[in-house]
Formats: structure tokens, sequence, C-alpha cells
DNA sequence: TATTTATCGATATAATGGTATCGATAACAT
DNA sequence: ATGTTATCGATACCATTATATCGATAAATA
């Protein structure tokens, strides 16, 4: 409930997460095009994309960004006003849980860092792979994750384990002073208000497809 | 353009795709309980997923199941109606170009099955991995890709190749008959009105975690 | 200099998706 | 038998997101 006097500040008004979503679409061609021009327009993000340029240009103005009339709007200007809402300027150090098939696959994708993320570590509870270095990334016994996670202050946790498992070790992870978590499983999780909880739903996307596939063979 | 006189049929007016999305969440709590029970009511669903009765109720309904007052669900009714709807009740066959770390990750991922999707193969271009097998999975000269598809009628082609060549082998899989792409690269891919992209957006899901995350240490 | 064009921002409108209300039904308990 | 409770479906309402319109600005061109 917003009490009506209270003042509207402009940094609380947070950006939807659908223009969330976005911004890493519009980063790449950010990037893209740094080197060859100064401003862009809204119409050649769109274009680009796929979008509309109304849109892009509702989604610019959400992070704050003005462009200019006729111009267009500064692309460096752009880029870091979208790293730092993301927090993409600087690193943010982050541990992974479950070294199987689709810990490792993570651990091996060089391309977090372009997004700000760091895998220091990543834990297991298979003697086999403990103690192995995978993709450069040392494998700790899971028992060890509290004492490491909190001497390092981290906050993100990678959550890539069995589904079946995937609540209890949450709850390590959050015992741990892990305060965001990128769940990789088909689990629900229980947390209470103050976790952050972001889903990677597999499932949903292959609904998606399904059911599209579907209607087209109709 | 919808012709007012036009007979609105049930089946053309397509489930939205957010149904579509928590679909396969159903599914798991409906699978939970086939065994115990032979009715589910919006209410139990709902608590177990975190969500309204009322959304649920809506989706169900979307769907085209009905309910009893008082009583609730069939659940096997339920499960029947989603999994024709995704098209889980017969096995769809689908190859995998890139077998890269995150592909090799996704052949070895076995709950693909669960969703009626079945990897027959995996393709790539690395003369090291061409010839091995995969978690059981064959990998194949990329060369053969055209050749291989349209004789099996595979339809469904996942991709999980670098950025760089996500565009021209999206172009082969076109051209090789595939009508529906499981996109796990960044990239936004040019395509024909008549061939399905299904973007898994990684990039978009950490830029929520992250942004949430920023908001959340202030 | 005047005109055209590309572009923006602000405001208004439309579409979509989510939520609330309420009457009806059937099981269960009194 | 009667009342209470859980549940559904239909309708109405609200919130969010996407799109359209339009006047203003500045660059480029005639």
């Amino acid at each position: 409930m917003l009490i009506d006097g209270e003042p509207k500040l402009k940094e609380l008004t947070s950006v939807s997460v659908p223009t969330v979503r976005r911004l890493p679409l519009y980063m790449t061609i950010l990037k893209e095009i740094e080197s060859s021009s100064e401003h862009v327009s809204s119409t050649l993000i769109a274009d680009r994309l796929g979008l509309e340029q109304i849109q892009v240009r509702k989604d610019l103005a959400g992070i704050g960004v003005t462009g200019q009339p006729a111009v267009g709007f500064n692309v460096r200007e752009l880029i870091g006003a979208i790293e730092r809402l993301l927090g993409w300027d600087n690193m943010r150090d982050a541990i992974l849980v479950g070294a199987g098939n689709l810990g490792q696959a993570l651990l091996g994708y060089d391309g977090f860092a372009r997004y700000g993320l760091n895998i220091v570590a990543a834990f297991d509870s298979n003697p086999e792979i403990i103690g192995m270095k995978i993709h450069g990334k040392p494998v700790f016994d899971i028992e060890l994750l509290s004492s490491l996670t909190e001497r390092m202050h981290i906050q993100i946790g990678i959550l890539t384990v069995p589904g079946k498992v995937a609540q209890p070790v949450a709850d390590m992870l959050i015992k741990a002073g892990i305060h965001a978590i990128w769940n990789f499983t088909p689990v629900k999780l229980n947390v209470s208000d103050n976790t952050i909880v972001e889903q990677v739903d597999l499932a949903a996307s292959l609904a998606v497809l399904s059911s599209k596939l579907k209607a087209a063979n109709k």
C-alpha cells in the first residue's frame, strides 16, 4: 500500500521484469555498434531484435536515460546505465552446487564473465569428483559449503542438484548466507521472503515449443 | 482481424503462453498424487506451487477440462489433457547441434523423456568428438545433418553451438526440414514465419536475479 | 533560409493477464 | 433432514504491459 503523501523516488520505482529481461538483448546490440558509432536510435535496436521502437524507447526511458530528438541515444551512456542497473559493472562471486552434467556445463561457460558473474567454486557430495578441478574451478565437499561461503561473503548460489535434494540444499545455501539462488532444478523452492529465487525453467520453455509445434502441425 | 460472423472454434483459441508455461508445474503435482487420490482441488495445486487457486482454475478451464463443484478435478483426466496439449503423449524425436559443454549436458539429461522428447543424435564440427558416443548418443559430422534429419523426419532441433555460428547453423537446420528450434544461444535468430523458435535466455534470467539482488542490497 | 526527415518524449489507448466476487453444487457432519 | 463446508464456473474488475498518436527538436537537404 502506498501512502499518499510519500515522495515517490525515481530510484524506488523499479524497472519492470519484462524490461529487465530485454536489457541483455539491448546490451548485445550496443556492444556490437559501440566501436562504430556514437549514437543509436530506438528504431535500429528494435529492428535488429524484432521488437517495436516504442517498446525500446519506453524501456530505455524506464532505466533513466534520455535520448536526443533527431539524434538518438548515446551508446556509451546506455551501456553504462544498463551495466549499472544489472550490476554488471562489478563482478559478483557465486558458488555452484551440484557438479553433475549441467553443473559442469555451467562451470565451463565462459560467457558469464560478460555478465559480471564469477563462479569461484563448486560443491558436490560425490567423493569421485570432490577435490577435482572442473574447467579450472575447484570442487569441494558440500559439507564445507557453509564455512567457505560465509567467509567469502558470497551472495549468489547456482543450484544444479537433482530435484529430490533441491529443497534441503537450498536450505543449506540460505543458512550459509546466500541471498540469491539461481535455480536450475524443476523444483519450486520454499524460501523466506528475503531470499531471491530465480527459476530457469526448461520444462516451461519446452512446453511452449511443443504446444506451438502441435498447433502448427494441425 | 476477426470477421464477425465467423465461428470461433474452441480448438483455435489457443491457450496463452503463461498458461502453457505453468502446465509442466501442474503436471509434476498431478503425477505425485496420481496414485494416492482420484481428484484434486485447484486449492491444493495452487498451495503447493505458491500460486492462486483462481489462476489454476482458469488455466485448467483454458485447456478444456472441467471440474466438479465440491469435488475437484479428475487427476487422470487432467494429466491426459495436459499431455495431449503439450504433445507429451507420443515421443518426439529431436537432434542436437553443438556438442560442447552445454550440449553434452543436455544429452545427458534423462529428464527429457518425461517431456516426450527424445534426442536421437548430436552433430558437431569438431573432428575430435565426431564418431564418439556421448551419454549413449552418437555424434555425427554436421555435414551429415541434412541427409539424416530429412530421412528421419525430425522436426525439432536443439541449438547449442557458439553464438557466432548460431545463425548459419539455424539456416542449415531449416534447410534440413527442421520446423522448431530450441535455441540455447544468446543470438536472436532470423527465421521465416513458419519456423518456431523458442529461446532459452539465461542472460535474461540472470539479469532478473542481478537486478533484484541489487535492489535488495540498497 | 526554408523544408523535409528522423527521432524523441509525453500522453492516451488497447490488449493481456491476474484477481475478486458470487451463486451453484455436492459431499459431509450434525 | 438440514446446515455447513469445500469446491467449481461465470462474470466482473483491476493491474500491468504493449502499442498508437502527436507535438517538439535538431539534423540534413534543397
